[in-house]
DNA sequence: TATGAAAAGACTCCTCA
DNA sequence: TGAGGAGTCTTTTCATA
């Protein structure tokens, strides 16, 4: 972590709520030129503060309305721990943690249908050699707010 | 759910990749015209396909280097299902999502340190009248990937 | 670091197909 | 729906403080 300056988390909390918002935008914000607020956007980005941009897409919308948990258990307690690089090859696997507590991973999933979870469950358990325990997403009252910078 | 034509798919992609890609630059990549493209972007966000855009920060280098799970089970089983509206007033509540399962509630928390997760769960306890079972990240080795739209 | 200016490039709206 | 073009606004770079 570096410090970060007011002016910066100002223009950090901006580019969170709105990704696409113009340099002459931001700069009315936070009572900046437009030329200084360029400057600063681009060092937050190659300090990697800001590690991209991203459109929120709607799950629903997209076709891939269910949302799941996928809690991570090694079988072979001795197996070399390469999960991640084990699954990263799975597309409908938005996020992988690793987490102190019973399961050493966390996934949380995104796919079609409950056929399409069974398929890839299936297909983490083969990939990765793990035991599973799942949490479906029956609705989410807000996702993606922005930090607290 | 709408049906998405394979032009819009490959749209999201590439802004569910790149949020703040050039309506030039989109054009290019999907084979279409300018305007064209700006026409469809626009339908899909009015159609509610494109929520937002969003900056992806760095949780270390904004000082908030600690993310948790947090699984809240109602301690009176009467209670109106209000949990969402009495937390949302956290800033450090990312998301919250209603589960099936052990847990009614699964929140994702962002904090600075140890003693500011224990701070907020207390406010969680007390803001919304739930026991709560924490799981703590130990490091992300990916978060965010784009959907497979 | 911040500013203003200037060139290059992008956005937006329009018309026509 | 898609393409092309014209005018306006943005982005980006640079010289300067």
């Amino acid at each position: 972590m570096t410090n970060l300056e007011p002016t910066d988390r100002a223009i950090l909390r901006e580019l969170a709520a709105d990704g696409r918002c113009s340099f002459t935008d931001l700069a009315e914000r936070v009572g900046l030129s437009v030329s200084a607020v360029h400057q600063r956007v681009r060092r937050l980005e190659q300090r990697g503060v800001v590690k991209g941009y991203a459109a929120r897409l709607d799950g629903d919308e997209i076709g891939l309305p269910l949302t799941a948990f996928i809690s991570l258990t090694p079988i072979d307690p001795a197996a070399p721990d390469d999960y991640p690089r084990r699954l990263e090859h799975l597309p409908q696997i938005e996020a992988c943690y690793s987490v102190a507590g019973d399961a050493s991973y966390v996934l949380r999933v995104r796919v079609a249908s409950p056929t399409a979870l069974e398929e890839v469950l299936r297909q983490i358990r083969e990939a990765a050699h793990v035991s599973t325990r799942t949490t479906v997403v029956l609705s989410t009252p807000y996702e993606d707010r922005p930090p607290a910078v």
